[in-house]
RNA sequence: GGGAGCUUAGCUCAGCUGGUUCAGAGCAUCUGCCUUACAAGCAGAGGGUCACUGGUUCGAACCCAGUAGCUCCCA
């Protein structure tokens, strides 16, 4: 039989993933077990798998698998959320390619062609999960817009309006020209841009003369309600009840007082523009001033601008210079850089719009999800965060919840002939509500609205056990509250805030017990991963590239813990030699012929690792408990590499064609399958597939690696570990040695020790010998002269070697080892002959120093007599 | 403009309540090896004024202040 050199994943992964579903090892029911539960941050419906999502979903894949490997009914809920805006872009541009244009169709019409978008592509990411390993209950896979989570969310809707914690207004919003509807503070991203600052004069209505305003929006002026000067600004007493006109269009508008105006910005005279700027919205408020707006929502001039009806408001701004230069109204150009809003899902530049739109009180329901976090309930992983989260939360504003879209649940509000208007779930229930107030339901119609997707994805770990439709059922009461969630920082505020509330106010308590917030995937160069940029690789293809398991490891080795990652694919590389080197150990034990008859002559080495590999898994469940998963990762690797490979199997591997005896052969075994148990939920295909090899003996069907349970911490004999690292040390010297002499590895050396410490050599000889390659090892009462030497401890060791040792060289070695432990000493003499430290300094770090100076005197004299003889 | 955080080896990061000459890991680099598990490998080695400046202390990568650079959040 052979087996091939290096592992191949694309031959195992796919098998694997297919027998785990088979078996419905994903699958979870509430049974009496202790439930271990993660909702998956839901991704987008018109999404592809990310960076991001591999590096989230890995982690809560990890946690999943090993809470289930600990004996937890782990239960991982997947879907998706139904992402109004993008869906809703992605189906008009679906349309558009189709020769349609959404004003075209009715409502219906258009959800009918969505639903088919959806059904169509909504599912590519969830089977993209399914290559990564993802281990989620498929059965429970769920989606905002099917109808047992909208009518949570419309229920939701009409609980919260009966509450009065939600209300109807105008408000300014932030108005997506592009897409069509107004998008929360979260969702405009500010950039700096480099803009224009013009200078305009604005004639006096009576008598000669003129101001000079400077806006970054000449295209707005036709919407000018006021000039606005600080009462302070001694250069425009003159300007106090003054009128001007408005350039191009000749409009009369006031000259106001209010101190808001900063006297040394632009010229110190602000237009105020009340339609198209939140603070002149405000100071228009404040002075009475009338609103003109002069934009269409798609952000084109409308008739109200009386000028460049229908020109973008881009466009018009260009055109506007040009028409105020000609009138003589521009006095200067300056460049000028500020930061503009723009459309997280369309990259629009946002334009500040009042509109009507439905809000939902922050500030009480904010309170108590504050509290939770601050008092522990609910623990942020790393709790830097915690601040973040608390001044969004002292300073919350209310939500605006409604989009001007189709695709979402349609806002539960019914309007009659007269503008007058209820909340309710049908239209029966609307049709009572009017006569129960004693209003005609004339003409009733349905809010056109939907609601912010948002307003969905807060009830998730709620509605994904049906908590609303059935608050009593098995499913929440076993798995909810949930216990960890794996996201973003940058959703902290829009959904793990308000899943808080949402927690809060409907089930009385957390949703989830610990956030892990993930960092974000940079390339190596430090920017964001994206799509414009083309700096992030498609995951599918690096799983293809270095197998599932490989990119999962070198997802967590360069995540820190809620630092961002500089991702390169050098981390997946390493994960996938990492696999390799798995596998051949599994190809060097596999090849091994047991001989009953043989003695086991590696007692040692056995013990040894047992108790390394119980120092490891403490280490490694302390990482957990501190969700420090890339420094778990590397303590599994280092644990496998160096200790395993590099270490135990050189130990006790026997000589080539030579067989090996039983007791050795079975404790190899049962430690490579405690190996698989521990790499599991980091690796899972690699590990499952050796996990089925009859080397491992004969198996069930469900005797899976999966569901292995892991091996409990046991107490660890760190005596026997202390001296194996000093065994480990000589054998590194004697390496060395060779090494810096040009000795073959081949050739075997003799090694004589002059014993000074307490070490125990006798059971470590074996090892000794044939990790050293040494045929004789001989304990010496004096020193040996000629011989290649190194000291590990305060035990002297001795190669002697055929060619003569060049006395020069060894003398410069010893001096400057002498002259490292003089000043060494030195330092410690310092310490000790210090009163106050010997005052001050706690007893055992005093000890401590004392041994430091016995064992360093030690070390010298040894050197000396060694510079000694070679001057004899 | 306000607030938070970061700066340790070429790169990515550890370094808990100051106390081994405390500076550590992985990767990368260099040297020597195709030694029958693995060149996706083996055996070794080199590499750092812990951003800078001052202070506190017997003692500072760690505590304090200031400076510089970077990042994020809010306006």
């Amino acid at each position: 039989m052979s087996i091939s050199k290096t592992y191949q994943f694309n031959e195992v992964e796919d098998k694997w993933y297919s027998y785990w579903l088979q078996h419905q090892f994903f699958k979870s029911v509430p049974d009496e077990r202790e439930p271990y539960t993660i909702v998956i941050p839901p991704p987008n419906v018109t999404g592809v798998l990310h960076m991001g999502h591999m590096l989230n979903n890995t982690i809560q894949d990890v946690l999943i698998r090993r809470a289930r490997m600990r004996g937890k009914n782990a239960c991982w809920v997947p879907g998706t959320d139904h992402a109004s805006i993008a869906t809703e872009a992605k189906v008009v541009a679906m349309l558009k390619e189709r020769g349609i244009s959404k004003q075209d169709l009715t409502r219906d019409e258009f959800l009918k062609y969505a639903w088919e978008w959806k059904e169509k592509y909504g599912g590519i990411i969830l089977e993209q999960l399914k290559k990564l390993g993802a281990s989620c209950d498929w059965d429970r896979t769920r989606f905002t817009m099917e109808p047992e989570l909208s009518d949570a969310v419309i229920d939701t809707f009409i609980h919260l309006y009966k509450k009065g914690l939600i209300y109807r207004g105008i408000r300014m919003v932030n108005w997506d020209p592009k897409g069509l509807t107004a998008v929360s503070d979260e969702e405009v991203i500010r950039k700096e841009v480099q803009q224009k600052l013009y200078y305009i004069k604005y004639q006096f209505a009576e008598g000669d003369g003129h101001l000079t305003i400077a806006t970054t929006r000449p295209e707005t002026i036709m919407a000018d309600s006021a000039v606005c000067i600080n009462p302070n600004d001694e250069r425009y007493t003159h300007l106090h009840g003054k009128k001007v006109l408005v350039p191009l269009i000749n409009r009369e508008i006031p000259v106001i007082l209010d101190e808001y105006v900063t006297m040394d910005f632009g010229t110190g005279c602000l237009k105020v523009t009340p339609a198209h700027d939140l603070n002149d919205y405000e100071l228009g408020q404040k002075h009475n001033l009338p609103v003109i707006d002069i934009l269409n929502d798609d952000g084109s001039l409308n008739e109200k601008a009386e000028i460049l009806i229908g020109e973008d408001r881009f466009a018009a701004r260009k055109k506007i210079a040009v028409l105020l230069q000609e009138a003589d109204a521009l006095e200067k150009v300056e460049e000028y850089k500020s930061q503009i809003g723009f459309s997280e899902r369309t990259d629009a530049a946002i334009e500040p719009k009042l509109s009507m739109q439905w809000f939902c009180k922050m500030q009480d329901m904010a309170k108590p999800a504050l509290d939770y976090v601050l008092e522990g309930d609910i623990k942020l992983i790393p709790d830097k965060f915690i601040n973040t989260y608390r001044h969004w939360m002292e300073n919350v504003k209310d939500w605006n919840i409604s989009r001007q879209l189709w695709w979402g649940q349609r806002i539960p509000a019914w309007y009659n002939d007269k503008g007058q208007w209820v909340v309710a779930k049908t239209e029966a229930e609307a049709q009572a509500a009017f006569e129960a107030q004693g209003q005609l339901a004339n003409g009733l119609r349905q809010d056109e609205d939907v609601l912010d997707t948002w307003f969905s994805s807060w009830l998730w770990p709620i509605s994904v056990f049906d908590g609303f439709k059935d608050p009593d059922n098995a499913d929440i009461n076993y798995y909810y509250p949930t216990n960890d969630l794996v996201t973003a920082p940058e959703i902290l505020f829009f959904w793990v805030a308000r899943m808080i509330m949402a927690g809060h106010e409907f089930r009385g308590e957390v949703p989830f017990k610990n956030v892990y917030l993930t960092g974000i995937v940079r390339d190596k160069l430090g920017r964001k991963m994206s799509k414009s940029l083309g700096n992030s690789p498609d995951p599918i293809d690096l799983i293809g590239k270095y197998g599932a398991d490989g990119v999962r490891v070198g997802m967590l080795l360069c995540s820190p813990a809620g630092n961002d990652l500089m991702f390169d694919e050098s981390y997946c590389e390493q994960g996938r030699n990492f696999a390799n080197k798995i596998w051949n150990a599994f190809r060097l034990v596999k090849g091994w012929e047991v001989n009953q008859d043989l003695e086991n002559v590696n007692t040692t080495a056995i013990s040894w690792f047992k108790n390394r590999f119980n120092q490891a898994l403490a280490e490694i469940e302390d990482l957990f408990t501190q969700y420090r998963l890339s420094e778990a990762v590397m303590a599994v690797y280092k644990l496998v590499w160096d200790d395993f490979c590099a270490w135990y199997l050189e130990m006790v591997k026997p000589a080539y064609q030579q067989p090996i005896d039983k007791a050795t052969y079975e404790a190899t075994i049962g430690y490579f399958a405690d190996i698989l148990k521990v790499l599991h939920p980091f690796m899972p295909f690699i590990t499952e597939e050796l996990w089925h090899d009859e080397l491992f003996g004969e198996r069930d069907a469900k005797d899976c690696c999966i569901v292995a349970q892991l091996p409990a911490v046991t107490a660890v004999d760190s005596v026997l570990l202390n001296q194996c690292e000093n065994i480990k040390q000589v054998i590194t010297e004697v390496r060395n040695t060779r090494n810096s002499k040009q000795i073959s590895p081949k050739e075997s050396l003799d090694l004589l020790i002059k014993q000074n410490s307490a070490v125990q050599y006798e059971a470590f000889l074996p090892i000794l010998s044939k990790l050293g390659n040494l045929s004789h090892i001989t304990f010496v009462e004096d020193k040996v002269a000629g011989a290649a030497n190194f000291m590990v401890s305060t035990d002297e060791f001795f190669i002697p070697l055929s060619n003569n040792i060049d006395a020069e060289a060894e003398r410069a070695r010893l001096q400057k080892d002498k002259e490292y432990l003089l000043g060494f000493l030195q330092a410690v003499d310092k310490k000790l002959s210090n009163e106050k430290f010997v005052n001050n300094a706690k007893p055992e770090v005093i000890e401590n120093e004392r041994k430091k100076k016995a064992d360093a005197e030690a070390k010298l004299k040894i050197i000396e007599d060694n510079l000694q003889l070679l001057a004899d």
